[in-house]
RNA sequence: GCCCAGAUAGCUCAGUCGGUAGAGCAGAGGACUGAAAAUCCUCGUGUCGGCGGUUCGAUUCCGUCUCUGGGCA
């Protein structure tokens, strides 16, 4: 069955939404947000959410979807967008993702298998505590023991990981580096076309500090605060780029200027590891340099007739 | 005008009892497979302000000039 899976992704900032709602009306398309944090409802402003008039009525799956206490990972998000996939090509239409999230994104594509594992709490708490008392070098060990292979990929500092590997050789009795070598090795069941929108790395950071500028105006300040009543800091939700340096404001860890300057820099630095995850885990890309075009409306024109040209039948 | 203190990496500064130098921050690159806006790793040559002098050898000592602070007039 020939199943079209556009995919529009590219670092933060670099005007994927405008191209993605001009696409799909051009399309017919439905959007699915591959971003780990616009899932979340009350966090508007800081993760640069689409406003719903900016939507022109182009249904868009996957935001504001869960609250910020609710627990979002690569599993999740894959399962929810594969149904909603589906659903879209039940009514004969194209399915859209579009999001910053490189990680997510492959774990669409290629449909990894995350079943066999799910995040047992206990075990991690209890993990944890025995690296609080005895060092990142323990636990460590404890992973070289079960799992030599993971242990060499894994750099011993690196705590969540060797949590992760340890979790899943507790639940499943086998390593976690042949599964991972399984994974990598699968191929997608779609009809993958993929986008990767990109411009010079001046001008993106730029655009950056302009953003975080047009956040504080538009109120970033008062939507952290409101969630800093309702929320715990420590949720992951609370850790995103933007809440994480103006909660530190809101506590009197930062001043003002410094809060700003560390959001603009975090923000340019997450950029960086973006563009990294795409340039060497992502396949097949088409890499379309933004600059080249006018504005978002010409653009999606373009993204539009290479659909037509390559991809938009089984015989291509 | 005089006196004092500085002048070393993009920034803030260490240091060399004379054998051409190193931290933090900034910056750059990379890893990643149920936390990913998370987590983690790697990377430091720069006329040691200019010009002279002493010396086998000066960024280090001496002289002088320039600049920047501060003080006294």
């Amino acid at each position: 069955m020939f199943k079209p899976l556009i995919i529009i992704t590219g670092p933060t900032a670099c005007g994927k939404t405008d191209v993605s709602v001009k696409f799909a009306q051009k399309i017919g398309g439905e959007i699915i947000s591959a971003d780990s944090m616009q899932v979340y409802k009350y966090m508007d402003i800081g993760t640069a959410k689409i406003k719903k008039e900016e939507t022109q009525g182009i249904k868009h799956y996957l935001i504001d979807e869960l609250y910020p206490n609710e627990e979002y990972s690569a599993a999740v998000f894959k399962n929810k967008a594969k149904d909603y996939i589906d659903n879209i090509y039940e009514r004969k239409k194209v399915p859209i993702v579009v999001g910053g999230t490189g990680f997510y994104i492959n774990a669409l594509i290629y449909d990894n298998d995350f079943s066999k594992v799910y995040n047992d709490y206990k075990y991690r708490n209890e993990i944890e505590n025995i690296y609080k008392q005895k060092g990142n070098m323990y636990i460590y060990e404890m992973l070289k023991k079960v799992d030599y292979e993971s242990a060499e990929k894994i750099h011993p500092n690196n705590v969540k990981r060797i949590i992760r590997a340890l979790e899943f050789y507790k639940q499943t009795g086998k390593k976690i580096s042949e599964h991972n070598e399984f994974e990598k090795k699968r191929k997608s069941p779609y009809n993958v076309m993929l986008c990767i929108l990109f411009m010079n790395k001046e001008l993106l950071y730029n655009r950056i500090n302009k953003r975080v500028d047009l956040m504080l105006k538009e109120g970033l300040l008062e939507e952290v605060e409101r969630l800093l009543k309702m929320y715990d800091t420590s949720l992951t939700s609370m850790q995103g780029i933007g809440y994480k340096e103006i909660a530190e404001y809101f506590l009197g860890n930062l001043s003002y200027e410094d809060a700003v300057s560390l959001l603009k820099k975090n923000t340019r630095h997450f950029a960086k590891r973006q563009l990294t995850w795409f340039k060497h885990q992502m396949e097949n890309a088409i890499w379309i340099d933004v600059e080249k075009f006018s504005n978002a409306d010409v653009l999606s024109d373009y993204i539009y007739s290479i659909y037509l040209k390559e991809y938009c039948n089984e015989h291509n």
